[in-house]
DNA sequence: TTATACTTTCAATAAATATTGAAAGTTCAG
DNA sequence: CTGAACTTTCAATATTTATTGAAAGTATAA
């Protein structure tokens, strides 16, 4: 297997991840191909690479410069726009878990929040039984969510295996 | 707002975080049906309660069985199957967790490993960064996988707080 | 053993999601 | 300005995933 077929298979097993996540296999793609190159790659290169169509080569640059994930970076005397990705595990990591948490965590916290309230009312032995549901599900929701950011907001990599030896 | 309606919105929310999570929808309304409900459940209650079909109530319940989130119970002079949830978040919160990486870490890390293997070999300096871009994403991956099997094989829910005091 | 009460399967169908590509929009050099 | 080079949008289409429901399977009481 040469260097090509490699990378290509690295850029598969990407976006099968990417769909298992729920992160558009396109998209994933598409950051993977930018992981993989050395050079900028324009969006004729990607269309050309992942034989996907311009509009989805143009979707998917977008979401991933939305995540900035990737940037844009422009070459003296292209009009083309060309892009590179972000190397640094961790911090693209964390801002897929970032927004994950977001679109993920915080609506559920909201209305788990709400259902408190309404609950918390009702005193039959029925309503006592559903409102301890919903307030073990918040408090733990919402301390995954506290350590979430914490970890986010910790700025090195290294917070990982000092972590694991405390885990121990 | 009535304790039913509370419990219908708790079972709409749950579906759809459901859906976000890569869950399926009614998989996880079953799911928040079982937790809501004090009495064991038939699987035509849940056809009901839910309108779902039948085959869509059975596969939601052995789905579930199959994670180990819900239990069997067996009501003496009755032919027909009911079933509970388990109500400890941290055991089924756990459950999910661990069939989550199985299904979406373990087969990248097997992949990537065999990639990393199949890079080392070529000495030429892109083959070298591509060698690089992988071990990092391996080891990466492998810090956070460890780290999930520590939580998950520590015993208590109180191992969150703990972390939590590090963390900060 | 047979009738009945229930569970499971799975091909057909529906619903949700992703992708295409042509047309409209934008930018800029000349 | 104008036209060329590029980017963005979005309705139509294709693909993937979920759901239905009738038929087949299984277990039990009588």
């Amino acid at each position: 297997m040469n260097l090509e077929e490699s990378k290509q298979k690295f850029i598969d097993i990407w976006g099968a991840l990417g769909s298992e996540w729920g992160i558009n296999k396109s998209v994933a793609q598409v950051q993977a191909l930018l992981l993989v190159s050395t050079e900028p790659v324009s969006t004729d290169d990607i269309m050309e690479s992942l034989t996907i169509s311009r509009g989805n080569a143009n979707m998917s640059l977008r979401q991933l410069l939305d995540y900035g994930i990737i940037y844009k970076r422009v070459i003296a005397g292209d009009r083309k726009e060309y892009f590179v990705a972000e190397k640094d595990i961790w911090k693209w990591a964390v801002k897929i878990a970032m927004m994950r948490k977001q679109k993920e965590i915080e609506p559920v916290m909201n209305v788990l929040n709400e259902l408190k309230n309404e609950v918390k009312k009702d005193k039959t032995a029925d309503g006592k039984e559903f409102f301890k549901t919903v307030d073990d599900l918040y408090s733990f929701t919402d301390q995954l969510s506290t350590l979430a950011d914490k970890i986010f907001s910790s700025n090195r990599g290294e917070l990982l295996l000092k972590l694991l030896k405390i885990v121990i």
